[in-house]
DNA sequence: ACTTTTTCCGACGACACGTCGATAATTGAT
DNA sequence: ATCAATTATCGACGTGTCGTCGGAAAAAGT
């Protein structure tokens, strides 16, 4: 006999369906088209159900961005445990990020948006320390690895900067290349920028060199670290994903 | 005599009115709390007439988002003005950034709300070519820049990168730190950084000497450079900033 | 002074969020 | 198996917002 009632494993099922519902209307039809009164409809649910699960349309959206940054979690830890120097396992975490916006466009959409839209004031609290405690997780899993290059000798901080400003500037760089290509993408192919998602890796390998992390670009063969991290980490993503 | 009518003249200035009343509800409550009614309450208009302005509320806060790039150009073109090497003016054009993002944070939030949550289906399309216009005078600015840099021979372009995408890379850097910052200053704080502002200007540096181009930090006193720059171009905006 | 055109108004319909009392289903005890 | 108690479900309702539209008011023209 499991800790849970049939019934309750079922609700517990009904709020991942819920949340499936929810991040393909969101896709579809933007946060505007997002209604609490058509999930109910396509669901077959009643509102009243629905909202037993999320406290109002805001904690369902930060639902949404808790489950995309628990899937960016797995993602990250897998990366993390690559064998290799710390800049070859920073840049598999480039990689998991890479894959990860590539393979749940939703996901990644959905964080995007919770973000932007301030509405962290009607959120439930729980779910908004489940936010905090996953964002946590992947900042911590970054972070770690600048500490065992420094450990190692590779990183020798520059002045000004501590392992955490690091982290966040690796960050920013990601994320602003994602965002940037999901919101102005026409502005980019404009612009004669064709491939904006490799351009991130050599983004990448610039400011880490730039940061003076060893081995630089000239001194290792990264295009085979990265063969290595693809095979070795994420081969059935990248199947998925089309790369060769 | 003018080519519009005093009443034409009148009603172009009730725009510029709506939109600061409209900004300031942005700004305090979110993109959720402006509503069309109350800024016809508050600035004693019909709805009608607000209408007859902006097509829809996405169309408003579009323009928003025109009026802070609109602005931004203005920042960045006095920066492009620096007299120095291309990299000094690039730093100019950073440093024109965080002034921006500094002394006006509710032109940039309206800019972030606009990029994420997809409106631009509802956006009437002078306005949204008004926004195309605008965002490419941004990048023109910077990229002539790096154009620049290449022509004197202080940047050679590193293999599979074009100009666009050198500006692509310290977009996104920048980008994703003042949004970072913006959004989740809190986690920030919790991961003990302190100076999220001034380390936009390391992290860029560190970018750009990886990119290879010259002179590198170690190769010039950028220090000198940056009080320059806030001395020569900002001189009014520090003080208003509070930079010594 | 009177007509035409422009501008302005605010009631209205449609729709969305979130609530709540009524209803149905499930559980547990006898 | 029966029935009471608890739990889960429903959907109509109140409130608020967006965007429209026909008529009132003001301005321009004659």
């Amino acid at each position: 006999m499991s800790t849970l009632s049939r019934k309750q494993r079922e609700i517990q099922q009904r709020e991942g369906m819920l949340l499936d519902v929810a991040r393909k209307m969101l896709v579809e039809q933007g946060y505007a088209g997002l209604s609490m009164d058509r999930i109910a409809e396509l669901t077959e649910y009643s509102k009243g159900v629905i909202y037993q699960h999320f406290s109002s349309k805001e904690d369902l959206v930060t639902a949404m961005a808790v489950q995309s940054l628990q899937r960016r979690v797995e993602y990250f830890s897998r990366a993390a445990a690559f064998q290799g120097r710390p800049r070859e396992r920073m840049m598999a975490i480039g990689v998991a990020e890479e894959l990860f916006v590539r393979l749940h466009p939703h996901y990644f959409h959905s964080e995007l948006i919770i973000k932007m839209a301030s509405l962290k004031e009607r959120v439930s609290s729980e779910r908004l320390e489940d936010l905090r405690k996953e964002q946590n997780q992947c900042f911590g899993r970054v972070r770690s690895i600048v500490q065992a290059a420094i450990d190692c000798g590779d990183l020798v901080l520059p002045p000004k900067l501590e392992q955490a400003d690091i982290v966040v500037g690796l960050w920013s760089l990601n994320m602003g290349a994602y965002s940037l290509m999901h919101t102005d993408r026409e502005m980019l192919v404009e612009n004669g920028v064709t491939a904006p998602l490799t351009g991130v890796r050599v983004h990448c390998h610039a400011l880490l060199d730039g940061y003076g992390w060893k081995p630089l670009v000239a001194e290792w063969d990264y295009e085979n670290s990265y063969r290595r991290i693809l095979k070795e980490v994420f081969p059935e993503e990248c199947l998925q994903a089309g790369l060769e």
